[in-house]
DNA sequence: ATGATAAATGTAAGCGCTTACAAGAATTAA
DNA sequence: TTAATTCTTGTAAGCGCTTACATTTATCAT
């Protein structure tokens, strides 16, 4: 008898329906005390749990949510992934997740699956992404929310903060402490639209105050691809004064490289990241950087989320700002 | 007609039974070539997915597994949830997560819940719980994986590394650098089992040799945390000449203490970490550390845990080996 | 007490899928 | 051609739970 007991094991042994025993389980109010005691006591007795797949196929509802999140080691995403799961959590919700490695179609592929999983409602990073997808999301009546952007995404309930505005004030600052010749190591902004929002809003800002436009290049977010972009820059003929991060891990990289490269910081160049991890109070000097509101998106996320799964009312968006953050990295082109 | 479409749909649609329908879609070689064809278009035209709950009712497998680990802020753990994720996704497994912060209570209660979801496995971190687990986890006859440990843990399936062991070759380095006076900022022990065996590592390395017992801090594994510890350690009227770290992070913090207390390190003191995250790297100095195989730990014990779930079969234990990175925190004490 | 109303419990019909078994079609050997 | 064998497909019985509805029991006003 290695089988596990059945509601319907429980009833028997309480003397009672399974209709009774789910009530008890579910809203025990409905159900006067000594059955409610004999129910529960059975229940112990037999050491019974629910079947998930029993009860979501009469109930139609999973309590899941399921998150698409880029990669967990940007420690930006593992923090705001951190604090969703807590916060769902706290409302019995348990979060299914996957990664897309920053490529549309695997991320397509993982929303595809969680679909099919059954989960009750889904957390999505960015806003760029087929057609087909929205319409599918639509169609199934799944409540979702986008984290990390905010503003352009019309019609779609988003928890997140302005890229382009928040990349305008990192301009803003820099200029401000008399750079003008600027480059930018931006991240990929193919399927990345985070990244390209924080390149147009450099770009934005430069062309506005009819400075020259930037060198921008573009890699991957990893150290060793900011310190290469940026060892490039060093030994350019003609030397950026500030180079501005697409964010802190590719800062880091970069700070490495004027390191090796003998140059300091930020005398001799100023360097700039975006995100505010740990790691940008960490490394030396530390980093002046853009501060990310992640732990409040993932709370305020899963908040809006779950009431939109509950409610089935769509919750209005919410823009967080972001906080220029000054630390010794950022400081006057030298002369 | 917002109701999806069930199987039923298809069945009609393709003008086959429910079976056939079925079995096209589990098990696609054992349907004639037209017959595949023909659901195929029906699926697509009908925009079917399978319903969940039905699966894994009628099949009681939910081909879910399940993670809890102390939390995602911490790099080393984000890594190796990362790989774990990808390589059971790889396998058509979708992953549940939760956290435990570090208490084994919460983390229980999160084992529980996840059995409740009907996970078909669980991958956990270190091997100390409670025996009620243990017989839980036993009598649902569920696999499990449990991983950063080693050895230690009989009967169970480790996927991991000795962390005493570990700690001792810590020390053997640290000694044969000429250090004598050494102290350890180490994780809270409190259940943490792995926090607990580089203490003992450290204890036992430095007893055998007959050299003073080490002071030993212990503090949660947070930046701030290794500051503070550090600077007391710092201004302490008989400074050890190197600090040995419960891990990276905590190292990180003792490297700031040691900036803002003008410190020279690894002049006047040395600093050694464990796990080499990508940190260890990217701060100045580089971190001497310990590196943990965090990735091949997520690839081994998914596929591992995937085999024993298919098989029934419990693999064997797996024990990586660690190895000493020597970078420039660790120099040979001030004399 | 009596009937009317409310509260507690039971009955039973699915939810959508897989799969053992049965039946029918195609292939092969004689 | 026929019987034996192998492939395909269909039939239908659950899997364990929730919940609308029916029934019984308790409560209350009269």
């Amino acid at each position: 008898m290695s089988k596990n007991p059945t509601i319907a094991d429980v009833a028997r042994e309480a003397g009672v329906s399974t209709a009774t025993v789910s009530r008890t389980l579910n809203d025990p109010d409905r159900v006067k005390e000594p059955t409610r005691v004999a129910v529960q006591d059975a229940v112990n007795k037999l050491g019974y749990t629910p079947h998930f797949g029993g009860r979501i196929l009469a109930s139609n509802r999973t309590n899941t949510v399921g998150a698409v999140i880029p990669t967990m080691e940007n420690a930006v995403f593992a923090h705001g992934l951190q604090t969703l799961q807590a916060s769902l959590a706290d409302m019995g919700i348990t979060l299914l997740v996957a990664t897309s490695s920053y490529d549309r179609e695997h991320e397509e592929h993982q929303i595809r699956t969680l679909l099919a999983r059954g989960v009750d409602g889904l957390a999505l990073i960015g806003a760029e992404r087929s057609a087909e997808i929205y319409a599918l999301l639509d169609r199934r009546e799944v409540p979702y929310v986008l984290m990390w952007t905010g503003g352009k995404a019309d019609g779609h309930f988003t928890v997140g903060f302005d890229n382009d505005a928040a990349a305008r004030q990192v301009v803003d600052k820099v200029v401000a402490a008399g750079h003008t010749k600027i480059a930018m190591i931006a991240g990929t902004t193919e399927g990345n639209d985070r990244a390209a929002e924080r390149v147009a809003g450099v770009r934005a800002a430069l062309a506005e105050r009819g400075l020259p436009a930037p060198t921008i290049v573009e890699v991957p977010y990893q150290i060793e691809e900011g310190e290469r972009a940026a060892a490039a820059f060093l030994s350019a003929a003609e030397r950026p004064t500030v180079l501005i991060c697409g964010n802190d891990v590719l800062a880091a990289g970069a700070l490495r490289a004027a390191r090796t490269h003998g140059v300091n910081v930020p005398d001799q160049i100023s360097i700039v990241g975006f995100d505010d991890i740990d790691l940008a109070r960490v490394v030396e000097p530390p980093l002046t950087t853009v501060r990310v509101p992640h732990r409040r998106m993932g709370t305020s996320a899963a908040q809006h989320l779950v009431e939109w799964m509950r409610t089935g009312v769509k919750p209005a968006s919410i823009l967080y700002r972001t906080d220029f953050i000054e630390r010794a990295s950022l400081g006057r082109p030298p002369k």
